[in-house]
This record gives C-alpha cells, structure tokens and sequence, in this order.
DNA sequence: TCATAAAACCTTTTT
DNA sequence: GGTTTTATGA
C-alpha cells in the first residue's frame, strides 16, 4: 500500500477552504441524487450553500437551473446571501425559498391553466377555520359531534396525502352517516374554495403536484429549468411535498415543449434534444423530524435510496456547535428512540461548562431562575441577542414574559400572538384581499360592517340567498343591494362600500400598496372609526393599523415594483422564525419547533416535566413519545456553550393549579453532566417522609391529565391505568428527579402563623380551593403577599 | 342591530 | 387566565 502525503493543492477552490472530508464530499459528488445526512450542527447550511456556489462557479449550472427549498424564508433569504458571499457577484435567478414560497410562485404563473385566476388568495388556518365553521353550521352538521378543529385536522392531513373529495368518496363507507357528513363538508369546503378562488395553505402544495400531473407541458417547462434541486430538512417534508420533488425530478417529456415559451420569454431552442432529470440533494436528519402532525413523513428520507436508485448517500457527524457535554446529553437522551439509525455527534472542543438544572415551586419561580440567569449571563459579558429560551407551548410565555418585564430584561417572543393575526390587522387585510381578489367572499363577509355600517346578520344572509339564486359572487349582489328591499340606510351602506372597492380593485394591479390601503382606510373611515370611540383599546388599535400602512411603506421601499398582490402573499407565508431580526439586542423567546435550524450561545430549555414535555396530548399518539424526544433533542442541540434545563413542581393552567412531575427525559441524560442548582429531589417535603414518588405521579396525572381521560372512550381510562401501574417502579425512582416536595395532609385556615423557605414568616390570610390543591394567602413579613399551593409550597406551620 | 353580561371552551406543536 | 360564543335587553 502507498501513502501519498496529500499537501494541499495549491489550486484547491476556495469554496473547500476549511471544510472535513465528509464534507467535501458532499460539496463536490456529481450525480443524480444526494443524500447528506447531517447530524445537529454539522455545518450542513455552510455544504448546502458550497455545493450551490461551486455547481455555478464551474459552470455546471446558471443560477437560474438552481432551486433549493428551506424551512422557513429567513433560512432562504440567509442562503442566498451567502451564495452569492461565495461568488463575489449576486446570482440573479436562484429560486431559494420555502414549498410554499415556490408553489405559490409556480401557481400564480399557472393558475390559468386550470380555472382559477392569479389573483388567488390564500387562506391562513384561520381563514380555513373560519370557512369550515360556516360550513358545518350551514349543513348542520354539528349536531352529528363534528368540530371545526378535528374537520380541519383531517382535511388537512388528506391534503397532505394528496386525497381529494373524490379519491376519498372511493373509499369512503357510505353506510355511515359520520363519513357521509364529513365528505358533503368537504365537498362544499372545496367547492367554496375554488368559487372564491382562493387555496388553503396545504393547496398550495398538492395543487402544484395536480397541475404537473394534469398538464405534463407545464411540468416539463419546470423540469427543463429546473437542473439542480436542494431540499433542506427533508426529514419534515410530507407526501406531497415528497411528490412535488418527484413531479420535478422526472426527466421532461421533450417533445412538449416544443414551441414553448422560456422564462425568458424567448422560444426554446432544439426543444427535442433529450434531457436527464434534474439531480437531487436532500439533506437531513431523522433525529430531528418533529412534524409528524403536519404529515411530515420521516419514510422520505429512510427510503430516498429505495427512491432514487443509486443515490449517493454521505454522513456529517462532526459538530461544530456545541460542548462535548452537551452532545453528550443529547446522544444519550436521543439514544433512547430505538427505531434509528445510531450515530453521535461530537466535537473536538472539549467538555465545556455543565449543564445547569433548576426546579422552581412555581412556574413564576422558574420564569425568575431564568431571568436571574440571563442578568448574570449578560454581565459575563453575553450578548441578549446570543441567548434564547425554548417551551413547548405558546402558553408558556405568559410567566416568562410577567418575569421579564419586570425584571427589564428585553426579550421578543417569536411567533405567538402575531400582529397579523390581530382583528383590526385581519380587517385591513379584508379590504385589500377584497380589492385584489372580487370573488373572494370570505374577505367581503370580515369588511362588511367595519367600521359599523348597520350591515347585521340578517342583512348579509339576504345578499348570499340573492347571490346564490342569481348565481353571482357576494360582491356582485351587492352591487344590486336596491333590488332587495333593504331600508333606505343599509341599501347607501351597502352599495357605499361596494363602489369603494370597485373603484379601488381598478388599480389593484398596478398602484403601490401603500397608496391602495390609505384610499381604502380613507374612504371607508376604518381608522377614524376606531379613533372616535374614545375607548384606549381602539386607539390602540388605529395605531396597529397606522403600523400596518409603515410596513406596506417599508414594503414599497424594499421593493419597489411589488404588487399588491405580491404583498399579500408574502404577509400570508411569514413563519415565526421570518420575525427574527439578528441585530436586534433581545433575548429570543420561542417554542422548541420555531427553534429548529436555529442555535444559540445559551440555551434555556423550559418546563421540562411530565404533561409538557412530553406532552399530554402526545401520549394518546402512536409515536409520539419518540417525537416529543426528538423535540427535547432539537432543543438541547440549538445550544453552543450554555444549557439550562428548567421546569416547575406546579404549573397553572385554565386557572387553576396542578402539580408537575420531572420529565422522563431529565432521567436520560446521565447524571453527572447536570449541575443541579435546585434539584426536584432536593425540594422534597419537609413534613412528611415517605417516599412520594408514586403517589405524587399519579396525582400529577389526573390534575394534568383529565382533559385526557375526559377524552377517551370509558373502557381507555382504565386500560391507561392498568399501564401505568404495571410499569416498573424504578422507572420513577431516579434519587435526582423522582420525588417532589409533599407537605402531605398539611391543612391550613386564615390565621396561621407559616415559615416559608424563601420567604421567610408570614401569616394566613385566606385559603381557598380543596384537597390537594388548596391555596393559601399568605402575608409575609417582608416578602409582601403570595398565593401558594399548600401541597407543595416549602413551607411549615408554626404553633 | 348592538352593547353588555354570563358562560363556555380552551392549549400541543405550524406553513 | 383569557378569549370567544351565546343570552338578554335596549
């Protein structure tokens, strides 16, 4: 065997500088189909953005054969930039954007093809929500147990599939009346779809894969173009997505594109010239597919080599983000999912700082362990910007926020209640989807009496019978609202805000955004409305709105040619992760799925108990342990130096009080890697002595859990019972997280004299609630007044 | 038709 | 705890 000593190759491109082996390779291999499986924080954006600069720096490709498909579109509009970094030039026509971004792109090119117009609008899962709310009251069809919320979820998933009313009327039994009702709601929430010309957010993709399947001449026009195609985190791609890259990596049936138009609007040369498919590259990773309730597939990524024969496949297990500790953590916690591929990351950067643990009594008591920390941290000398904090759901910030405030800690919650999602921002958003898109009803019912017109109810089923009947959109029946028998006032209402929008829709293709949305608020008298009410929640509002016309300003600046239409469907596809804005100085505030993709300095993982994490609702899930899992381990995964782990021995939640168990992961991770500056074991009871751990589980269980077993058939109940008895003991008796504080039988009434652990003496002012969740009010002597959970609170009575 | 009050429901996670 | 739906009367 020779060694050939391999010093680096004076001519080596640049775009290898720095990169491991493994890496390179996957930069540099040419073929069809690639698969990089890229564990956590193993420089898979830095390959991605490489391979894309060095297929156009040789030639292979012109930017515009390029797409390359990210989760959100911050990761995209951070990928072309550092593309075009690479290249020392801007690469002019790279698609880099998310799914849905691409669809809508592709559809509104399209849409004409198959009977609806470009000016589509896109309904959010509100919209949706709303529309199928309609639906089930118009065909009754709640009487029959259907709600908004499990009719969505199904449509939804169908759409995932790519099943629509009709595939789905094949195998649907029609001797049930549940199916047959679901399928007469489905119809209908189709069929209004298409009138209002308008998709929901899973159209978007399935309609993308209908339109290639139905019109092989259009599909082979993105073939064509499309050469060379990057998928990022294919591991939360779902069926239809799956299908869509297949649509695209089919080789292009030539012959059809003869004659046809390029992008570039000139007639394609030698169209008969045989082509080979587009190649492929997925990157992902199956540890952190934590979609599968959107229908992500995690099969995609597991079978790619099944799918793309002779696909290449390479592994990036070195990381460069993280502390050995914290790779350690998350190997061993991720190690527990058994139905995986082994690998481990690691690093070369030592072990690093331990990972600190904290329990709090309350979740108050976490919220002021973090804030406390933060403060520290931001002395060492960490930027707010470098540290984030992670929950499992939305909810949780409420505690957060209450602490941060006060404590003066700057901070900015990604996603949660968003603006767009505010009423008075929805309704100035009515009347330009109502501008842009006449037969969009949905928009017109929102605008119709805002501000106050007089236009009730009864008015507005009036105008839809004559619409119906007349078998014009809702817009067109307004335009004849003096043929009903309205009163003198309605009818100048109606048609008032009908000859608005006509005369505004004249120049919804072509006048600047900011322009059409002032002549809208003006003539409607929307935002003096909302200032004459007098009321300090409506100024508020006038304001969110005045906010709304900067941003369409901004929008204007930034891009200068944007259409309204281009407007709307950029504000209809922001993902939570879009908000981040990296110069901000703030402390980031997100759930453990907007942090994907994302890393941090410091990492403060939240709530970390039973009920939450995993959580509840996952249980009942086949695989949804495993997913929870994946989730804990994105989340440990997003840290680079710090970590910290929290959670709280009761938590509130719809108002009242329950108590919280450690979370079963906390037990994965072996002990020694977690400093814990107050352990769940260390809070244990100072009355009583027995050993808790059982029975405070179970009670945890059916505070946390009722909603659960409400949930369940009769029979569900006790076989969950029956389960949780039968598993082992030990399980639960880790001597770090097993036990909670548990003051037993400790009753107290107004009047008693209590020591607190923290707080100091106090006494009993009130005590409300019963059994285990009775709350005392207690004055302290120098803490002030605090509510606390006789149970649990660290406290003991003083005779 | 609208304002106020009582009541119900809620909470996984998201493009 | 907070939003959203429903009931009631003006």
């Amino acid at each position: 065997m020779t060694f050939i000593l391999d010093p680096a190759e004076p001519t080596e491109s640049p775009l290898l500088a720095g990169l491991n082996p493994r890496q390179r390779e996957a930069v540099e291999y040419r073929g069809q189909a690639l698969l990089i499986v890229a564990g956590a924080g193993s420089g898979k954006t830095s390959v991605l953005t490489r391979r894309i600069a060095s297929l156009i720096d040789s030639r292979e490709a012109w930017p515009s054969q390029i797409l390359a498909i990210t989760f959100t579109n911050k990761a995209a509009a951070e990928m072309r930039e550092r593309v075009e970094a690479l290249l020392g030039q801007a690469a002019q026509g790279m698609w880099i954007s998310t799914f849905h971004s691409a669809c809508v792109r592709i559809l509104r090119r399209e849409a004409e093809h198959f009977g609806y117009g470009k000016n589509f609008t896109i309904y959010d899962s509100a919209d949706s929500r709303a529309l199928i709310k309609r639906i089930i009251k118009q065909l009754e069809a709640d009487a029959f147990g259907f709600t908004v919320g499990q009719v969505a979820g199904k449509i939804s998933k169908l759409k995932n599939e790519l099943s629509d009313v009709e595939s789905y009327a094949r195998g649907a039994n029609f001797n049930d009346p549940q199916e047959r009702i679901f399928l007469d709601i489905f119809r209908e929430y189709t069929r209004s779809l298409s009138s209002a010309n308008a998709f929901d957010f899973d159209d978007l993709i399935g309609q993308t894969v209908y339109l290639f399947r139905a019109f092989p001449a259009v599909a082979a026009l993105y073939q064509r173009r499309f050469r060379h195609i990057l998928v990022d985190e294919y591991q939360d791609t779902n069926h239809a997505q799956y299908a869509l890259i297949r649509e695209l990596t089919r080789s292009p049936q030539t012959d059809l594109l003869e004659g046809a138009t390029g992008f570039d609007g000139s007639v394609l040369k030698d169209p008969t010239r045989p082509l080979d498919p587009a190649s492929l590259t997925v990157v992902g990773d199956s540890d952190q597919s934590i979609y599968a309730f959107r229908g992500a597939d995690i099969r995609n990524i597991v079978e790619f080599e099944r799918d793309y024969v002779g696909a290449k496949v390479v592994l990036l297990e070195q990381n460069y983000r993280s502390t050995q500790n914290i790779l350690s953590a998350a190997n061993a916690v991720i190690g527990n999912n058994f139905d995986r591929i082994d690998k481990k990351l690691f690093t070369t950067v030592g072990d690093g700082e331990k990972i600190i643990g904290f329990t709090g009594y309350s979740q108050h008591d976490e919220a002021q362990f973090i804030a406390d920390e933060i403060t520290e941290l931001h002395q060492q000398g960490v930027e707010y910007r470098d540290i984030a904090v992670f929950y499992r759901t939305n909810a949780q910030t409420r505690a957060l926020e209450e602490i941060f405030i006060r404590s003066a800690l700057p901070y900015r919650v990604l996603g949660g209640t968003k603006f767009y999602e505010r009423a008075e921002i929805k309704d100035a958003f009515g009347y330009l989807i109502a501008v842009a898109n006449p037969d969009d009803p949905m928009a017109l019912r929102r605008i119709m009496n805002v501000p106050k017109r007089g236009i009730g109810g009864v008015t507005e089923a009036t105008l839809q019978n004559w619409a119906d009947r007349e078998g014009v959109t809702l817009r067109e029946a307004m335009r004849h609202a003096d043929e009903m028998g309205f009163g003198p006032k309605i009818t100048a209402a109606v048609l008032g805000l009908v000859a608005v929008l006509d005369e505004v829709s004249l120049v919804a293709d072509t006048a600047p955004v900011p322009e059409i949305l002032i002549a809208l608020l003006e003539r409607t008298g929307f935002v003096e409305a909302l200032r004459a009410t007098g009321n300090p929640q409506d100024e508020a509002r006038a304001e969110n709105v005045e906010e709304l016309v900067a941003q369409t300003r901004e929008y204007r600046v930034r891009n200068p040619e944007g259409t309204l239409l281009e407007f709307l469907t950029e504000t209809s596809l922001v993902a939570a992760a879009d908000e981040l804005d990296d110069s901000s100085g703030t402390v980031s505030l997100m759930t453990l799925h907007t942090a994907k993709g994302l890393e941090y300095e410091a990492v403060f993982l939240t709530g970390v108990e039973e009920g939450l994490l995993p959580h509840q609702m996952s249980a009942s899930e086949p695989g949804g342990p495993a997913e929870e899992r994946r989730l804990f381990y994105v989340g440990i995964t997003r840290a680079r130096r710090r970590l910290y782990l929290s959670l709280a021995m009761t938590r509130a939640q719809f108002g009242d009080v329950s108590v919280a168990m450690p979370s079963r992961y906390l037990q994965e991770i072996p002990p020694e890697l977690i400093d814990w500056r107050q352990s769940p074991g260390m809070a244990t009871s100072r009355g009583g002595t027995q050993p808790r751990a059982l029975n405070a589980r179970r009670e945890g269980f059916t505070g946390v859990g009722s909603g659960y077993e409400r949930s369940s058939a009769p029979g569900a109940t006790a076989l969950a019972r029956a389960a949780r008895a039968a598993q082992p003991k030990t399980e639960w008796t880790n001597k770090v997280t097993g036990t909670v504080r548990d003051n037993g039988d400790l009753t107290l009434v107004a009047g008693d004299r209590i020591r607190h652990v923290d707080f100091g003496d106090g006494k009993v002012t009130a005590v409300t609630g019963v059994g285990p969740k009775s709350i005392a009010e207690v004055q302290f002597e120098s803490a002030g007044r605090k509510r606390l959970l006789v149970k649990l609170a660290p406290i003991e009575k003083l005779s």
